[in-house]
RNA sequence: GUGGAUAUAGCUCAGUUGGUUAGAGCGCCAGGUUGUGGCCCUGGAGGUCGUGGGUUCGAUUCCCACUAUUCACCCCA
């Protein structure tokens, strides 16, 4: 083969296309449920919005951007998550005038991650994500988190962790970072490189490294939670009382930091054990200075990414049923005159029926197969026999059952079926 | 970026202790009498055995490099 996908890219190919559509319809409409509007952004920015919104301490940024010079000289950059371009287009597009909250989601959103690949980790993945703008309360943060779990209970998922934790503010959280620094003065030399690398850049990272030595010495670390300053201490008791009283199961990890410069008090993640390693399938957070970061007025926001891909790995580990709906509502067959059945084909389409036809004239067999595979409904056969009448026979797939009808009765016969699918059903839903 | 494993048909995998035309199942295509699907039967198409070098009379098989995949680390969705 001459051509191959990039490294770390994948296609939906048309046969798997269906498993995106119901995570898509069931993201949508959960977040219509909720309040949210979808909002799109482009894939590309100027590298300066993510060096100051993700932060340039990060591996994200310092490591893993698509970066490249464009044509005119710029800086460019390939989203590497979704919140820095909605900051973005919040700001520019004026909308902190409009009413608030404002409540945003999107979906399928490419974001390309310059890493070594494995199981549930791609250099261009998709994500779902929400942010709400303009609301302290942490009511939102539960509600935040509640939509996120809503939306994979919708999907089928199930034995799901959910870890939340606070890591302050710019209040509070100096006061933790030299109590942080103090403790692992005393150890640093006992442990790994990498923390030692951390020790200087974010001390906050020592506590999540996975060296057994380190693990050690990190268990008796001081804990963010004891520095609290008393507002983000009432934000996470909030947070905590208003998710109990919703009746989510929450685990409390001191040890969950995330890898984003612009998180606030609240940080959350949603795991799954049923994917190897890189099971976290969805992640967010407060973030209360971003906006002003990024050159807006001061404004608090709260939001999630959550990874398309690991949760269709999710999915497919605990063989979550999704029903692919029959492509045809009825297949035409004209025992070799293929321009009256293209004919009809054209009629049924114009009256709303799916309907198609084999441009190949292959036997009638071989047609019957093609139609009993793609899920046809039905098939409408009109050869000499009929044409002598003036009618066409209809064949119900399912049952076997094959009639004749006048011309004037197919429409009805034909929407009665399609009104019966179920993509249908998926678009009337209300949660 | 680091370390281990793997790479044979569209998919899942056999196989060749180095030697003529490389196999199976599934899928695809066709046929099993005149115009009808699912089951069954028969046949067919499809592979430069990941790519490039090396060793050898001869490499899909042995060696090296590259690329990709995979598992883990780092990090993250």
């Amino acid at each position: 083969m001459k051509y191959s996908a990039l490294k770390g890219t994948k296609d939906v190919l048309p046969q798997d296309s269906y498993r995106w559509h119901h995570m898509e319809n069931t993201m949508k409409n959960i977040s219509a449920l909720y309040g949210f509007r979808e909002v799109r952004t482009p894939v590309i920015e100027h590298t300066e919005l993510f060096l100051r919104g993700v932060g340039d301490t990060t591996d994200i940024v310092q490591k893993e951007t698509y970066t490249f010079t464009d044509r005119g000289g710029r800086s460019v950059t390939l989203k590497p998550e979704g919140t820095a371009g909605v900051v973005r287009a919040y700001i520019e597009g004026g909308l902190a005038s409009e009413q608030q909250p404002t409540k945003m989601y999107y979906l399928n959103c490419p974001v390309f991650r310059y890493e070594n690949t494995q199981k549930g980790r791609l250099r261009e993945h998709h994500q779902f994500g929400i942010e709400v703008f303009g609301a302290n309360s942490a009511l939102v943060d539960a509600e935040v988190v509640s939509l996120a779990l809503r939306v994979l209970g919708e999907l089928g998922v199930k034995d799901l962790e959910t870890r939340i934790n606070s890591i302050g503010c710019p209040d509070c959280r100096p006061q933790y970072h030299q109590a942080l620094k103090a403790y692992f003065a005393d150890h640093i030399a006992n442990m790994c490189g990498d923390c030692r690398g951390r020790y200087q850049r974010n001390p906050l990272r020592l506590l999540d490294c996975k060296v057994t030595q380190c693990k050690r010495i990190a268990k008796d670390a001081p804990s963010m939670l004891d520095y609290l300053c008393d507002d983000c201490k009432d934000h996470f008791e909030k947070l905590k009382q208003t998710l109990t009283s919703l009746g989510i199961v929450y685990h409390v990890d001191p040890t969950i930091v995330r890898g984003l410069d612009y998180y606030t008090k609240t940080v959350f993640e949603v795991v799954s054990k049923h994917i190897g390693s890189q099971g976290t399938v969805c992640g967010g957070g407060r973030y209360d200075g971003l906006i002003e970061t990024c050159g807006g007025t001061s404004t608090p926001g709260v939001g999630f990414g959550m990874g398309m891909e690991r949760l269709l790995l999710v999915m497919e580990a605990q063989d979550v049923d999704i029903k692919e709906s029959p492509r045809y509502d009825v297949f035409v067959h004209t025992f070799g005159d293929d321009a009256r059945a293209f004919d009809i084909c054209y009629k049924l389409r114009k009256e709303g029926i799916r309907a198609d036809y084999d441009p190949l004239n292959r036997s009638t067999k071989a047609q019957m197969r093609y139609a009993e595979k793609s899920g046809a409904h039905a098939v409408l056969f009109e050869g000499n026999d009929e044409r002598k009448k003036g009618r066409v026979s209809i064949r119900m797939m399912d049952s076997g059952e094959q009639r004749d009808y006048e011309w004037n009765q197919i429409f009805d016969v034909l929407k009665k079926i399609n009104g019966t699918d179920e993509t249908e059903q998926g678009e009337k839903f209300h949660g």
